[in-house]
DNA sequence: ATAAACCTTAGACTTAAATCAAAGGTAAAG
DNA sequence: CTTTACCTTTGATTTAAGTCTAAGGTTTAT
């Protein structure tokens, strides 16, 4: 068991962002002392780490609500709308990636055609590498030196 | 050449935001008519494109600056310094992605011990598994329908 | 010539997710 | 017994990224 100020240390939060939790119904402890202080269990700290690492990953306490609050209702529910859920967020997580690996590939080829060197980077371009990473444009020349003069002078 | 109405709606974005990204210096448009009106080019469309683009994937404005301020800078720069920063944004990324597949991986596999049926999701796999947050759980049966009533019935 | 689109400055409001503070207590620990 | 941790409520402030309104004016389009 734990109290409000070990589990905010354990988790690096802040105890105000426990009550607060508290308050919005986020996360509630799973009891009280009889003279009121609030008392979390190690069930609790596991669910506060995911709500946790929910939150670092982009999902709005809203959203976690959502899911944890399913729980609530779930004789109301059928498995099929609790999967629903999960599967809708799964698409918005799914897309999230394949986006920021466009992003990445697109940084990537600029990173790997650029030379690095202390010349003038007037022939790098990022919008370029996001532009030709859409498009699978004509990447056909051995990269970044070939159309950089300053290399072969 | 756009007008601020034009490239808001063409984008989907409201004027307000154009105006706040110009006073922001986030996005200028690159001339103005006499009288005072913002012109954006093709180009200022593609950048903005980029601006949006980078911001559902979950960056800042600031990093979003910052990414820009690499193209605009770029004949002040040496491509050491332009590599440089695209390597750190690109750490940020795989940060972000690593993140994400690590959530991705926890909803599927919450999604796929569901049967998502249209039973009480009393005995829902996911319900359980978030009840309890023991991701480790015993996984020894094959799965939901073991620990389900509904579907053998 | 009138409406619609644009310009400016300036400030208020919004949402999310806290964080901080203050007032006025009770409980627990050394 | 006193300090520290906790309780409550209430309200202010913060940051990010806008959105909305207003006042007062100019330009463009029909
Ligand atoms: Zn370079
Ligand atoms: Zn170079
Ligand atoms: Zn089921
Ligand atoms: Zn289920």
């Amino acid at each position: 068991m734990y109290r409000i100020g070990e589990l905010a240390t354990l988790c690096k939060i802040k105890t105000d962002t426990l009550r607060f939790y508290d308050k919005q119904g986020l996360f509630v402890p799973s009891s009280r002392t009889e003279s009121g202080y609030r008392l979390y269990t190690k069930k609790d700290a596991q669910r506060l780490r995911f709500i946790l690492r929910a939150k670092t990953i982009g999902f709005t306490l809203v959203e976690i609500s959502e899911l944890l609050s399913i729980e609530l209702d779930k004789s109301n529910k059928a498995c099929a709308d609790v999967k629903s859920l999960v599967d809708l967020k799964l698409a918005d997580i799914s897309q999230k990636i394949e986006q920021l690996h466009y992003f990445k590939n697109a940084l990537q080829q600029l990173s790997s055609d650029c030379c690095g060197g202390p010349e003038s980077a007037q022939h790098c371009s990022i919008l370029e590498a996001l532009e030709s990473t859409s498009s699978a444009k004509n990447r056909t020349n051995n990269g970044h030196h070939q159309a950089h003069s300053h290399a072969t002078k």
